[in-house]
DNA sequence: GCCGTTTTCGGCCCGACTGTTTTCAGTCG
């Protein structure tokens, strides 16, 4: 989910929709590719594009050249480019939303639309169904199926999951699959490896010797919908929940190779062919190649030190500046999985959560935790049982008996109070003075000015007592835009107050996400996971988390959960 | 349209699968 709509994401909008138009039109496909390119660059810039320009750098943003330069300054002076409205005109949107339907190329769509004059998805739907596009050179009875079952696919909403989602799924299918005779190596690739918050369709690598055997266990698993596509090295298909999975499937010699290849992303790829034809190699799935030789693709390390970099995390490949920081050695040390040592942000029955406080600590000592923060809602949150000020108060007490009962693990008493519409909080300090941590959230009111919101979450800052900043933009995935908010204000008033915030890791919500986190790291604010569990099962989202923080460069020594529990209570009391 | 340790012109990542074709175009990732 992008945020609110700025400069930078309208120009993106723009130069994608041209992209469209020109490839329609069949022109040069190499500006699209530089259109995209520039649309991409645009939504990953950290800052806003009116301060890049006001400071004459536009021209060194890698992808922007003159061109594309120039339409963007014609748009931020005209609010339209001149280029893209002579370049769409006579062409009806609908026309290219038709090229949002799989297997509907520019080609096929340009043929259609001339031929038969079709210019939206209903009309080529019942062109399909009428039999009339198989008249048309190089279509035939099949096409036409497969247009028709594109459009039932578009419309079935087969939109990006959630990360959290398709995780456990494509782990049961991986875990069927190796078992099956000859699988030597079996792993997930694609943007679900590189811990993207949604994710597209699910890409799958194995080893074997012999392709045919584990593309039909694939194909005749039984949570298979449909079958797309069979071959020797490739399979491809819809789960009965609308997920697209596709199986490739090597050689154990080029395993390494492939990982690299399927894992991406796109432009990570497209940077490292770039790199290794100035050295003249070759890259392909296969390994990588000096003429016909050979020279690395068992594993990805040998991938990338042919190119003389070291391995770059899966997390980190998104072309925004990773290579050119292995170049130069400076790649950051990412926090791991293994270095979390507690969970900030856990609910209990005592406000919405299914599990006793009780029921959560065991689980923590479970995972080999130190620590774990009780962290339910206050009174404000009525809708989720939030306390008040005696509940919460008996809880502390309740949490002081238990832990005398557990040695090896910390019960911190927190609470994950309210942030009210002025910026006070739901309960009087000397009540949070009790607690061992305090996280302040808005659960209200996410929808005011942006100057507003940011002076609420500034406020709460300013309260000695706070430590943590609960999910700071209150998105939710596919469902609630982020809140108005001034977040380069948050993370500078985090940086100077020593307040901390959270990457909270519900699978909908991965809040702060990666950019901020990247942004938030190089101020060197503190972040913390919470996984905001309701019931002891989703402990495990833990793992996307650490994802994010590891998509947003974060080391470990930026990051509290992997702090000692000793070293920790010294940042808790604080000041 | 972008870009430069072969280049300011001429490349631009590269291969698999499908369906329509008797050798390949289109699409996809």
């Amino acid at each position: 989910m992008i945020g609110a709509m700025g400069k930078k994401e309208e120009l993106s909008g723009l130069f994608e929709r041209l992209a469209d138009v020109l490839e329609f039109k069949g022109e040069n496909p190499f500006k699209s590719i530089a259109y995209r390119k520039a649309a991409r660059t645009l939504l990953d810039l950290d800052e806003e594009i009116e301060t890049i320009v006001a400071e004459g750098r536009l021209r060194s943003i890698p992808g922007i050249g003159e061109g594309i330069a120039k339409k963007i300054l014609e748009y931020l002076e005209t609010g339209q480019v001149k280029h893209y409205e002579e370049a769409r005109a006579g062409i009806p949107d609908s026309v290219l939303e038709i090229m949002n339907i799989p297997g509907m190329g520019p080609k096929t769509t340009a043929l259609v639309y001339k031929e038969l004059g079709i210019k939206s998805v209903d009309e080529l739907e019942a062109a399909a169904s009428a039999g009339k596009l198989r008249e048309l050179p190089g279509m035939g009875a099949k096409k036409e199926e497969n247009i028709l079952r594109g459009i039932r696919l578009v419309r079935d909403g087969s939109k990006r999951i959630l990360l959290g989602v398709a995780l456990p799924i494509v782990e049961a299918i991986i875990a069927e699959l190796s078992t099956v005779t000859g699988v030597e190596m079996i792993l997930p690739a694609g943007s679900l490896r590189r811990m993207k918050e949604t994710v597209g369709d699910i890409d799958i690598l194995a080893a074997s010797e012999d392709g045919r055997r584990i593309v039909e266990a694939f194909t005749s698993l039984g949570c298979v919908r449909e079958v797309l596509a069979a071959g020797d090295t490739k399979g491809s298909i819809i789960t009965q929940d609308g997920l697209q999975v596709d199986l490739r499937v090597v050689k154990a010699e080029s395993f390494g190779a492939a990982l690299q290849y399927f894992t991406g992303s796109k432009d990570h790829n497209v940077a490292l062919r770039r790199l290794a034809q100035a050295r003249g190699l070759k890259i392909n799935e296969y390994g990588v190649f000096r003429g016909e030789e050979r020279i690395a693709g068992t594993t990805e390390e040998e991938v990338y030190r042919a190119l003389d970099l070291p391995l770059i995390p899966p997390e980190l490949r998104e072309d925004r500046g990773e290579i050119e920081a292995a170049q130069k050695g400076e790649l950051p040390r990412l926090v791991e999985f293994a270095d979390v040592k507690g969970d900030f942000h856990v609910h209990t029955t005592a406000s919405d959560g299914h599990n006793t406080i009780e029921e959560m600590v065991e689980a923590a000592v479970r995972r080999g935790y130190k620590y774990i923060a009780i962290c339910d809602h206050s009174k404000s949150t009525t809708v989720a049982n939030g306390l008040d000020e005696t509940r919460l108060l008996a809880q502390v007490a309740e949490i002081r008996k238990l832990q005398s009962r557990y040695k090896g693990i910390r019960i911190l008493a927190g609470s994950e109070v309210d942030i009210r519409n002025d910026g006070t909080l739901d309960f009087p300090d000397e009540v949070l003075g009790q607690l061992d941590i305090v996280i302040a959230a808005v659960h209200s009111a996410l929808k005011r000015p942006r100057d507003e919101m940011t002076r609420r979450i500034l406020k709460a800052m300013d309260n000695p007592h706070v430590r943590l900043i609960a999910h700071p933009t209150g998105r939710l995935l596919g469902k609630r835009e982020p809140s108005e908010l001034d977040m380069e204000a948050v993370l500078k008033r985090a940086a100077e107050t020593g307040v901390g915030l959270e990457i909270n890791a519900q699978p909908d919500r991965l809040d702060l996400d990666d950019r901020d986190c990247r942004r938030a790291q190089e101020l060197g604010v503190k972040v913390a996971i919470g996984t905001d569990a309701h019931d002891a099962d989703s402990l495990w989202y833990m793992r996307l988390g650490v994802g994010v923080a590891r998509r947003g460069w974060v080391g470990k020594d930026s990051l509290l959960n992997t702090f000692t529990a000793s070293r920790l209570e010294k940042v808790l009391r604080r000041s």
